[in-house]
RNA sequence: GGGGAUAUAGCUCAGAGGGAGAGCGCUCGGUUCGCAUCCGAGAGAGCGGGGGUUCGAAUCCCCCUAUCUCCA
């Protein structure tokens, strides 16, 4: 039964001493084990991963390697291994508990179309048997039940038949409906039968404490059609996952992966702060555990320019600090606690991620705004609550389902929160109605979901041509020989093209640069023999293949036949003086505010160019005005814009910054303004070869795009002097009214706004003069009719208000009385009706009097019974109608009666 | 990507088709030894922007913007 490796213990380092190593230690193993094995080893990429839409975050070890897997970029070595940082929600609420976390670094080494299963399984063998030293006879593997090679080989391994156990769920993908798949094996580690379940079937994927997956090894070796019929792969992959902390704990003979010295520095944060000792109470150790582990994830998001939105990864960010948060409340964490917790984090694990410490300030920024907004958030969903629960109170005890959705749902409340205040209130929250209305919610998305994906048919058309990656030249020429490789016209690949048509034009060669980090893609002509294409835009129909879209303009285009291909020269310098301009922007940027300057999205079209950049709070005019002023000195001084070619990892450490993980190819473009680089960036765009043409750099504007995050909107050359002459043109008009220069147009306007404001005020104050003396000349047209004085009068004034102005003064002269009162404002009769409280206790209604009266002259009124207005149509019949108030009076009365009932 | 909510005075909000309000803050006058003293007067509002419905819109409908929030 014993097995026929074991555990090497040599005095060298490339193995260890269990329960010595620490976290540090076995991450560095695993490193040099690979590599020991042919491996290149690829440092971690950010959480963010690059050109991936369909990944939030970067949730596996694999992902930076997508491309090669997919065969869209070539790696650099086909061995590859890496210790990535991972962040995944979707165990968040197994967090707290020994084994999940949302947070977490894997190990994992890689073949690219290399070694297979075999060497995989015998490679992670050897590590954790000979390497890390776990004990074999604690290793239980878990594989795909018709995966006889794996069985196989685990077995000459020396791994008995009862501990391999066949899983239907060891198969991982396709990821989505089509692609990549195939077999997997899971190797755990057993803690002993004494921590088991005890059901007679507890194994490997039994969920209770005796078992810990460690490590996954899948074998790529299908590519699934759409139909799901699964084609074995010339060249399969081998993608390996081992979490770092899991293995850690094993090694450090802990149940626990918050028990390991990865953990135990932010958990003894976590506990002083708290005022708790950890391991004295399980519900307040949970919290603890769950606020320490939440932490990391927070604190590595931040530095990889994750910021709290509303939408998106700043969501996720969002939700789990506040979850961090709201367990902190358990725990009666005066906040602002997570700051401090953060800077343990930093503390612990900033000497293996120097981001860490290089972004420090800026991670404790964030956390602490997030900090105070949560807490606003709260508030609000109190004040809610409230309301609802003093309802409840009435209607007997249960806050609905629906109600605490809503709290949650439009206001953010944690649901948790509201079953805490409610039980406090002795009110019971219906939880069933919750979960309905939740998966209501879940199920809106998911249906919305399916029509939102749209399929890029192009990648394949020409991907499945099997012709060479397209020979971009565009960086040198901006016109070239070439040859038309692939034809397609209205979707389908033809020989010939006609003027008029709609075509799509594969070059081997071409100078037109396709859309790609934000500068938008070339115009320009396709040249043949017998006609011209007019290129509208260039696009990537992958990422080797750049395909011209356009339209036959004269003659007739031959598939295989030689072209002159040219960009539009003058667009294409327009947009080169804005890109280059862009980097010039975001150096000044990094100077003027700060090093936490980070591009978080940019445009470059020839009219202008458009930044987004990570930054807390607005920009004060005068620091704009000086980032403007830097960039133009920088165009001043003509500095020379050289490219390069390097390594990513030179480049990097030469200071190039670079948009988080932009390549994958090894070989990078590094732009650099001046020498020494006033700017140095990773960039695959097209450039000036001097500032100087820039000409003039201009801030259009600069606002907010969401919280943390701002946009500057910009414009150079051509576009800056149109911009300049055609503000200068308003200027000038606006001095030409005023009859003044320029220079005193401000000083001018403001006097007339003053000027303005106070005769706005003096027509008030006398209008009201007026309506008194109108009021008081009125006064003789009143009429006794049955008792009661009425009034009816045409005024001069000129608004409602003065009329309801005259009118209760009137009201005040007559004590008692109907008053209707009218005049012509802006072309047409309006009227206002007052009745005296004693008369519409009699029945009399002026929104009623109101309504007749305007009715009259084409319109209608209403109103409340003590005043009502209205207008019409008919200024002429205005005398007439105000004078048929008279004679109307009595049946007002009546009136009112009868359209009261 | 899909739902929901909010936007009214410097701040916190009320108003839900017919005269823009309250509390706090501010200014002034009086009161008090003073702590959020008390009393009185006053200033302060393009009701987020744009369309529409209506005789009439802060209010109803549509679009946009910003912020909050939930689901993916």
């Amino acid at each position: 039964m014993e097995l026929s490796r074991g555990c090497s213990l040599s005095s060298d380092n490339s193995s260890i001493k269990r329960t010595q190593a620490t976290g540090d230690e076995v991450r560095e193993l695993f490193l040099r084990f690979f590599e020991g094995k042919g491996h290149k080893v690829i440092s971690s990429s950010p959480l963010i991963p690059y050109g991936d839409p369909s990944l939030l975050l970067t949730t596996a070890g694999m992902v930076q390697f997508k491309p090669y897997f997919l065969g869209e970029a070539t790696p650099p070595n086909p061995r590859l291994a890496s210790c990535q940082k991972c962040f995944r929600t979707t165990d968040i609420d197994s967090v707290g508990g020994a084994k999940h976390l949302t947070f977490f670094e894997m190990l994992g080494n890689f073949s690219v179309g290399d070694y297979f299963k075999a060497e995989a399984i015998e490679w992670a063998w050897e590590f954790l048997t000979c390497r890390i030293c776990l004990p074999p006879q604690r290793l239980w593997v878990t594989i795909f039940p018709e995966d006889d090679e794996s069985h196989k080989r685990w077995q000459e391994m020396g791994l008995p038949a009862e501990r391999i156990k066949p899983s239907q769920e060891n198969f991982w993908g396709p990821a989505g409906d089509w692609g990549p798949c195939g077999p997997c094996s899971e190797i755990h580690y057993d803690f002993g039968e004494e921590f088991g379940c005890g059901k007679y079937d507890c194994g490997p994927d039994c969920n209770c404490p005796r078992f810990l997956e460690i490590w996954n090894l899948v074998f790529t070796q299908y590519n699934q059609d759409k139909e799901g019929k699964r084609i074995r792969l010339p060249r399969p992959n081998i993608d390996t996952g081992m979490g770092l902390e899991r293995t850690v704990a094993v090694m450090q003979g802990k149940l626990s992966v918050f028990d390991t010295d990865l953990f135990t520095p932010i958990i003894g944060q976590v506990s002083q702060l708290a005022g708790l000792t950890y391991g004295q109470d399980e519900v307040a150790d949970r919290a603890i555990r769950i606020i320490a582990e939440h932490s990391r994830g927070i604190t590595f998001l931040i530095a990889d320019r994750v910021i709290p939105s509303n939408e998106g990864r700043g969501y996720i960010l969002r939700r789990v600090l506040r979850r961090a948060l709201l367990f902190g409340r358990r725990l009666e964490l005066e906040q602002p606690f997570l700051v401090q917790v953060a800077e343990s984090v930093i503390a612990t694990m900033g000497h293996v991620y120097p981001e860490l410490i290089a972004s420090r300030d800026f991670i404790l920024k964030v956390i602490n705004l997030e900090e105070e907004r949560f807490g606003q958030t709260l508030n609000a969903g109190l004040n809610w609550l409230g309301r609802m629960m003093e309802q409840a109170k009435v209607k007997g005890g249960k806050i609905s389902g629906e109600e605490v959705f809503l709290l949650y749902d439009t206001y953010g409340f944690p649901k948790e929160l509201a079953i805490e205040v409610a039980s406090e209130e002795g009110l019971a929250v219906d939880l069933e109605g919750f979960e309905q209305q939740m998966e209501q919610q879940r199920e809106r998305a998911r249906a919305a979901q399916r029509f939102g994906s749209k399929e890029r048919w192009t990648t394949h058309t020409f991907a499945s041509l099997a012709v060479l990656p397209t020979d971009f030249v565009g960086y040198e020429q901006t016109s070239c020989q070439g040859k038309i490789v692939a034809l397609v016209v209205e979707g389908y690949l033809q020989e010939e093209a006609l003027a008029g048509q709609q075509v799509e034009v594969l070059l081997d060669r071409t100078p037109f640069y396709a859309e790609k980090g934000g500068q938008v893609a070339d115009r320009g002509k396709i040249r043949g023999k017998h006609g011209v294409i007019v290129v509208a835009e260039a696009v990537w129909a992958s990422p080797s293949f750049i395909v011209h879209q356009g339209e036959v303009s004269e003659g007739k285009i031959h598939f295989g036949e030689e072209v002159t291909a040219q960009v539009d020269n003058e667009q294409r310098l327009d947009i080169a003086r804005n890109h280059t301009a862009t980097h010039l922007l975001q150096a000044a940027l990094r100077k003027v505010l700060g090093e936490h300057v980070y591009q978080a999205g940019s445009l470059v079209t020839p009219e202008r160019l458009r930044f987004d950049f990570t930054h807390l709070g607005p920009i004060p005019k005068s620091q704009l005005i000086h980032i403007q002023h830097l960039v133009n000195e920088k165009v001043r001084q003509n500095l020379a814009v050289t490219t390069t070619t390097t390594t990513y990892t030179e480049a990097v450490a030469k200071g190039a910054l670079a948009i988080f993980g932009e390549k994958y190819g090894e070989v990078v473009r590094v732009v650099e303004i001046g020498d020494p680089p006033f700017s140095i960036e990773l960039c695959g765009g097209t450039h000036l070869s001097s500032t100087g043409e820039i000409g003039l750099f201009h801030i259009i504007s600069e606002g907010s795009i969401g919280a943390g995050e701002r946009r500057i909107e910009a414009t150079t050359g051509r576009g800056a002097e149109a911009l300049l002459e055609q503000h200068l043109a308003v200027l000038d008009r606006v001095a030409q009214k005023l009859e003044a220069s320029p220079q005193e147009v401000p000083g001018r306007v403001e006097a007339l706004v003053v000027e303005l404001d106070k005769e706005h005020k003096q027509v008030l104050v006398l209008e009201r003069k007026l309506a008194s003396k109108e009021a008081e000349s009125l006064l003789s047209e009143a009429r006794v009719i049955d008792g009661v004085n009425i009034l009816s009068a045409r005024t001069l004034a000129t608004s409602v208000e003065t009329m309801r102005e005259i009118g209760d003064q009137l009201k005040e002269r007559l004590g008692s009385g109907v008053i209707v009162l009218g005049s012509i404002l802006s072309d047409k009769p309006h009227f206002v009706a007052m009745v005296t409280p004693d008369l519409v206790a009699r029945g009399f209604h002026a929104a009623e009097i109101a309504r007749q009266v305007a009715k009259a002259t084409g319109g209608g009124g209403g109103g409340r019974p003590e005043l009502g207005q209205g207008s019409g149509r008919d200024k002429a019949k205005l005398d007439e109608v105000l004078a048929q108030v008279y004679h109307l009076c009595p049946t007002f009365s009546r009136n009112a009666k009868s359209t009261k009932s």
